[in-house]
RNA sequence: AGAUCCGUAGCUCAGCCUGGUUAGAGCACUACACUGAUAAUGUAGGGGUCAGCAGUUCAAAUCUGCUCGGGUCUACCA
């Protein structure tokens, strides 16, 4: 007894599923398929490490989704992928996730809580939601070696990381140094720029804005002013801000080199003195109506509205630098000598606009980035008037010890930046004073708004390597190539030096200890370095192990964890012997990321040959957001680290003339960044809206192979998506559906005639035409899957798959081939029938198998196990499928086309006259335009026929006269040739007769008259068709017209009786639960309309339904009653014993 | 503010790179068929100023520029 083939009720992904993932878990498929591929070329998966103290949503399924099946399809096409997976596990959303969880703020960290404690407590916390990450891994299929991640808070992780650092560090890419970074002082801490860019954290606020005067001094770079000024005159700068408190800050003004400026000479509005102000031509207007320009300023007085304004003189900025003005809010603590530096001057700064304020920048260097720099660069000094609390220091008069902003949630606040305005008004300062609603940065925790501040911070020197990664850059395959080029080249042409400071608690330590002077630093890239120091440390008598402990054992427990506090309480000894201490920082998390390719192997100090065959990635997919990300932190490390990474290996025996080609200096060759997933009305998914879709629960409803197979075709992975359940529904149904169906039919046939795949191949050429071109289309389906996933085009691939399943196998190839199923014996044509949708099958499960793989599988093992054709245990075992340039024959496929368009045609004039297909008719007469078109049809003209039952299929050429063709030009041959005079040709031929076509057609050129210039037409160059066949009912697409004889004839009236009859009794055998094999008894009571059909058709009839004869009788007692083509009839329908 | 992606039927998307004269599919809706795959299928119908404006061209959904709307990322904004 030869293996069944399994038969379902129904499709359930769901169950299907779970019997493949058990399946898969017994066999240990997974494993297998690596082990399976050994030795062969590998295929490098960097998978970008997730942090496990959050729930995962859809938007993990997707990326996930197309990381898996490139491994799949990869490992299919005779690659070795090994996945290792990975934790992330520092940083700021696990410390925030344990402060919540422990009801504390970053203050008590140190008072209530020990600083070890809460690290335990966060390297306790960030797996919290493993098991949950590791559920949806398994259920959605993917495919990613969990047994020895890679996790960030490890020692030897760690020590990688320190390697690299002090691998910058000696090339002197990790300096420190101060800078300008957002603070928020109601929380007392440095935000991360991961921070500042929380949700809602950029808000809209109003906020006092101040048009401030700076009081010019006379000298030589600002004569020329004072001279075009009336003597005596006063001179002011005027300056915007929307941060009033910074102004005692100001050390400087900026102006742009090539900005024009104007000395205007008007009142102030307030105090209605006479003033001479400057400020940039281009924003004049703002501040002056025109109508106000050169009119008396002698008529001016208090109260009017409209101020008088002259120009005076007009100058660039460049011819501002070096000016002098006095300073505006002059104090005790903000006195110019305590600035450090030469304030109070006009300097130049590319950064400077025209879009708003008055295109001279106050300068705080203390308060903002820009300001900062070209403070620097000019040496004005930095003042610092406002301290970590957010309130002004001593010594500034009335403003001492007042809050900047209200960080307090003081109800009696009262701003301090109106008095500062209020003052300046009064004392002739202010020239306009007015609320300004603006975007600002907002600290997301306390709610409040943040102030830049300089803080001390080390940075790499990324900025040392930009034309490096921009270069290398280019030799990176970004799918879709414009986020390669646009957002991430250029985010790296705008590259500044990476910030990694962080004052946290759970995260990385800077490796490098300082003596107190700073004098003496020494940076440590190993444990081993450690313990060495250490070793000094504790021989000099710093670090004196407790008593009667061994020493080996106390430096053995100081450095098994390389977190703080333990880390902490290091202290070495300097070269000058004075103790040396670690600085406080921690790094940004975002480099224990970007190291992965090199600490997942705990390179340099192991594995070096295993990091050689691993490193660069082939291939890395993350989400979008990721570019400045993951991707960014994994390309600078990479082009940072080139000449270490060569010494390493060079060390190691590669060869020297191999590093350059192998090594490069990137990360990853390829990477996919897929876009957001959305909720279905294009809002983004949050836990507030209520909108987010679990993934556990879509796929527990529909299996992970419809949503997988929905993400990846419903749209390209890289556009957002709008993720809706609908979608998923909807491809369960009609691919999943379709192509179970298509499965289901094979079976119940194959059972039936035990076909097991057991005969030898039958060779293409002994197969019926429909089988050939099945093959035919399913060979250049592969070839294009390929070229698709090949291309990184998954979702190009997938649509591929769905049409060749939908139109091509199922409503075209089963449908037509259906009565060769279950029609005669088992035979010849039968075996083609069978072993063409076997194959037909057996590939598109291939095809699929790295999108869908459940599905996949199942199918795979329900062909498999009964025919034990393949060795594999699981689909994702074998081969992917190769196509075979032999068996595709494009006339073969293109005929079909004409076939299926010429059916379709002829079923939309059988609905249009009404006449149902059961009907016979005569015959369809089709024009044919040419030898090769005809021969074409008559290759596939029993399949028209059967499809749309007509019995013959009529050509009509020329020479019948029966067509009307129709003549136009082909604009792709001629637009070139013609250029302007093709409207002209186009009506020429607009106005063609029959007689003008036909000798055209005849001669092969016709010269036409355009513009009284003769032109000549070649065949080639028009398109003609046919479009009428006059007095006929026709239909056409294309080039292919169809006309339909509508006569039924006596003759085809009985034939299509018969065929009626066929149909009820079929459905009497189905309603009373045959089986298709049962022959059955039929007696008819006697009709005479319909007497002649049954008769004539006795033979076909008794065929199709399996009876052995139709027994006319007079009268029927317990029959059906059926109806035919209304005429009424009993018949009696039972089982041959 | 800059960068980038997107905007085609009620909905989800093809087509755009490489311009060519009736702009396609599926879903949904309506009607009618078919049915020995049947919770499947076919045919027909309605439904589009291809976001808008301008330009290039004989010809623009397609190329260019600008504008508008939506998403994302980045940002030191005075």
């Amino acid at each position: 007894m030869p293996n069944k083939y399994k038969e379902y009720q129904q499709l359930n992904l769901p169950a299907i599923s779970q019997e493949i993932l058990a399946k898969w878990e017994a066999e240990r498929a997974f494993e297998r398929s690596v082990e399976l591929r050994a030795g062969a070329t590998p295929f490098v998966f960097y998978e970008g490490p997730p942090s496990a103290n959050g729930m995962p949503g859809i938007h993990h399924v997707i990326s996930r989704t197309l990381k898996d099946l490139v491994c799949r399809y990869k490992t299919m096409k005779g690659f070795q992928v090994k996945r290792k997976g990975g934790w992330d596990t520092h940083g700021l959303p696990v410390e925030l996730g344990v402060e919540k969880m422990l009801g504390i703020t970053k203050e008590d960290i140190g008072k209530k809580i020990s600083i070890a404690e809460y690290n335990e407590t966060c390297r306790r916390e960030v797996l919290k939601y493993k098991d949950k990450w590791d559920e949806l891994t398994r259920r959605m299929g993917y495919w990613v070696d969990l047994k020895e991640p890679y996790i960030t808070f490890q020692n030897e992780y760690i020590e990688t990381l320190w390697w690299i650092l002090n691998e910058l560090y000696n090339k002197d890419l990790l300096y420190e140094s101060v800078s300008i970074q957002p603070y928020s002082p109601a929380a007392g801490t440095g935000l991360s720029s991961h921070e500042l860019n929380q949700p809602g954290t950029y808000k809209d606020v109003k906020d006092t804005s101040a048009v401030v005067m700076f009081k010019a001094i006379r000298n030589k770079e600002s004569e020329f002013l004072f001279k075009a000024a009336a003597a005596g005159a006063e001179i002011f700068f005027m300056a915007w801000t929307t941060t009033p408190w910074t102004l005692p800050s100001n050390l400087g003004l900026t102006v742009g080199p090539n900005i024009d400026y104007v000395l205007v000479k008007t009142f102030n509005p307030y105090t209605h003195l006479p003033i001479n102000i400057v400020l940039a031509k281009a924003l004049v207007s703002k501040y002056f109506k025109p109508e106000g320009e050169n009119i008396d300023p002698e008529g001016y007085k208090e109260g009017d509205k409209l101020l008088p304004w002259t120009v005076l003189a007009e100058c660039k900025g460049k011819d501002l630098e070096e000016c002098r003005y006095e300073q505006l809010l002059p104090y005790e603590a903000n006195a110019p000598e305590k600035a450090g530096g030469d304030p109070f001057r006009v300097i130049l700064g590319d950064f400077v606009t025209t879009e708003d304020g008055t295109g001279i920048v106050h300068t705080a260097p203390a308060f903002g980035a820009d300001d900062f720099k070209v403070g620097k660069k000019y040496n004005i000094g930095i003042l610092v008037m406002v301290d970590r609390q957010g309130k002004f220091i001593d010594g500034l008069g009335e403003f001492s010890n007042r809050y900047v902003k209200n960080y307090k949630d003081d109800p009696q606040y009262v701003d301090v930046n109106v008095d500062i305005s209020v003052k300046l008004k009064k004392e002739n300062r202010a020239f306009k004073i007015e609320k300004y609603e603006h975007n600002y940065p907002h600290c997301w925790r306390t709610d409040k708004p943040i102030l830049y501040y300089p803080l001390d911070a080390w940075f790499i020197r990324t900025t040392a390597l930009k034309d490096r990664m921009v270069e290398l850059n280019k030799t990176i395959n970004w799918k879709p190539r414009s986020t390669g080029e646009g957002r991430f080249g250029n985010w790296l042409e705008n590259m500044v030096d990476w910030n990694l400071s962080r004052s946290r608690y759970w995260g990385t330590p800077l490796p490098i200890w300082r003596t107190e002077d700073g004098k003496e630093e020494i940076c440590i890239g190993s444990i081993a370095a450690l313990r060495a120091e250490l070793d000094k440390s504790v021989k000099a008598g710093l670090m004196p192990p407790p008593v009667g402990d061994d020493v080996e054992k106390y430096i053995q427990k100081l450095t098994s964890d390389l977190h703080k506090p333990f880390v902490d309480e290091i202290i070495f000894v300097s070269p000058g012997g004075k103790p040396m201490r670690r600085v406080p920082d921690l790094i940004d998390v975002w480099f224990d990321s970007g190291a992965m390719p090199y600490a997942q192997w705990h390179f340099p100090f192991e594995n070096i040959d295993t990091f050689a065959q691993n490193y660069p990635a082939d291939f890395i997919a993350e989400g979008v957001d990721q570019t400045r990300g993951w991707f960014y932190t994994l390309h600078a490390l990479a082009a940072l680290l080139k000449e270490s990474i060569h010494e390493k290996l060079k060390a190691s025996g590669v060869p020297a003339a191999d590093l350059e080609r192998l090594y490069p200096g990137i990360a990853y060759k390829t990477v996919v960044s897929n876009g957001l997933v959305l909720d279905k009305n294009g809002n983004k998914m949050s836990k507030r809206l209520g909108n987010v879709v679990d993934p556990f629960k879509t796929i527990g409803d529909f299996g992970a192979d419809a949503t997988r197979w929905y993400l990846i075709t419903n749209a390209s992975p890289w556009d957002s998506m709008k993720f809706d359940i609908d979608g998923i529904k909807e491809t369960q149904r009609k691919f999943f559906g379709t192509l179970y169906n298509t499965y289901q039919f094979f079976a119940l046939y194959a059972n039936v005639d035990g076909f097991n795949f057991q005969e030898a191949y039958v060779p293409l050429k002994d197969r019926p035409e429909i089988d050939r071109w099945i093959l035919s289309s399913l060979n250049t389906l592969i070839a294009k899957v390929g070229a698709g996933l090949d291309d990184y085009e998954p979702t190009v691939a997938g649509r591929l798959i769905e049409d060749f399943v939908d139109e091509h196998l199922s409503n075209w190839y089963v449908r037509l081939s259906r009565r060769r199923f279950w029609k005669g014996d088992y035979g010849h044509d039968k075996l083609c029938a069978y072993q063409t949708l076997y194959e037909c099958l057996e590939t598109v499960a291939r095809l699929m198998a790295p999108v869908s793989p459940f599905f996949a599988d199942w199918l795979f093992c329900n062909l498999n196990s009964a025919t034990g054709r393949n060795k594999a245990a699981s689909i994702h075992h074998t081969d992917f499928p190769e196509a075979d340039e032999s068996v595709i024959d494009v006339p073969l496929e293109e005929r079909m086309q004409l076939a299926q368009d010429a059916s379709s045609l002829v079923l939309s004039l059988r609905k249009k006259v009404n006449i149902k297909v059961r009907q016979p008719l005569q015959k369809v007469l089709i024009p044919v335009l040419n030898p090769g078109m005809k021969h074409q049809l008559e290759k596939v003209e029993d399949l028209v026929k059967a499809e749309v039952n007509v019995k013959e299929l009529q050509y009509l050429s020329d020479g019948d006269g029966f067509i009307k063709k129709k003549i136009k030009p082909n604009f792709i041959a001629l637009g070139k040739k013609l250029g302007s005079k093709m409207k002209a040709v186009s009506t020429a031929l607009g106005a063609f007769s029959q007689e003008d076509i036909a000798k055209l057609e005849k001669e092969g050129i016709y010269t036409l008259s355009i513009e009284s210039e003769p032109l000549i037409l070649k065949i080639n160059e028009v398109e003609i068709t046919s479009e009428d066949i006059p007095g006929w009912v026709v239909a056409g697409k294309d080039t292919l017209t169809v006309a339909l004889d509508v006569t039924v004839t006596p003759e085809l009236a009985r034939e299509g009786n018969a065929r009626e009859f066929v149909n009820r009794i079929q459905k009497i055998r189905k309603d009373n639960g045959y089986e298709l094999t049962d022959r059955i008894l039929v007696k008819v009571a006697d009709v005479p309309a319909l007497k002649d059909s049954l008769t004539q058709f006795n033979d076909y009839i008794c065929s199709e339904i399996l009876a052995d004869s139709i027994e006319l009788v007079a009268e029927l007692a317990n029959g059906t009653e059926i109806e035919v083509n209304d005429i009424l009839l009993k018949v009696f329908v039972s089982k041959k014993a």
